[in-house]
DNA sequence: ATGGACCTTCCCATCATGGCAAGGTCAAGC
DNA sequence: GCTTGACCTTGCCATGATGGGAAGGTCCAT
């Protein structure tokens, strides 16, 4: 099965095959007689599984821990530890944007929202402090 | 005040105000005879403003116009309208990551986490049909 | 044998950010 | 005055995951 195939049985697209090959994420496929790729039954599983893995939000780095133990069968012990990390890698975004999220609306439903220029938002974006609340007006200032 | 101080005191790195400047987020700001750029209260002031933008997770696009709002004094109402609007992607994004968040810690409460290679974290990557919740289990395979 | 659909590699762009290099400037100390 | 070190300038390169496109080779059906 060539390339084209491939990606769409598999809804990686060929672009990103080629892509994750030549960072080692996949091995190097067996070629044709005139250098066209070629994949079986074994590749392809494996790429849905990097494809799930991505839905899953897991990263690349995760995802060749992942594959590896997928690979090799080994004991579910190390999964489960990737699973977790992960879990509360996405618990700590989610905190972060439902922090933000609740400031934001709290912001907006104190803006009365008509054509006066007075604006909550703005104030607190320019930093004046001005509302009792600011000290959980303001997030956190991430460094990012 | 040089752009050093002027990143010192915002919190945003010289490098991007530069970038700022470069993407006419930023008014090219005034010189000095050597061609140093030089920043007043205004621009820290504006500067901040952007800081505390990124940090509530704006995009730059949305940044630049609240910006001009700020600026130009507009009505509150738009300035609602972008965060409201902002509030909505920030809860469609939580939305995911808790469904994500949420099929992955069940994958991993199902694991035994021993030295067993089964592993459900990997079955259910893998795409085997295996456990009568997999209709929940698999992600939504969003085109990302 | 010709045309179209596919494949190959290579380069470019994204977005926000950092790093590095080569060269100019400024202020402090000798 | 001169040196030194800290700062500034511009410009290029890199990131990570992805898409776009060009130039050229291959395969298959008509």
């Amino acid at each position: 099965m060539n390339i084209g195939q491939a990606a769409e049985n598999t809804g990686v697209s060929a672009k990103m095959i080629r892509y994750y090959e030549s960072i080692a994420l996949l091995p190097d496929p067996k070629r044709s007689a005139s250098g066209y790729r070629e994949y079986g039954d074994v590749d392809l599983h494996r790429l849905r599984f990097v494809r799930r893995s991505r839905d899953f939000g897991f990263s690349m780095e995760q995802i060749a821990k992942l594959l590896k133990l997928w690979e090799q069968k080994r004991p579910s012990h190390d999964v489960k530890e990737i699973a977790l990390t992960h879990v509360a890698e996405l618990d700590e975004k989610i905190q972060h944007l439902t922090e933000l999220r609740n400031t934001l609306k709290h912001l907006a439903d104190c803006c009365h929202g008509d054509h006066r220029p007075e604006c909550p938002i703005l104030q607190s974006l320019s930093g004046k402090p001005q509302t009792a609340t600011r000290s959980q007006a303001i997030p956190p200032t991430t460094s990012r």
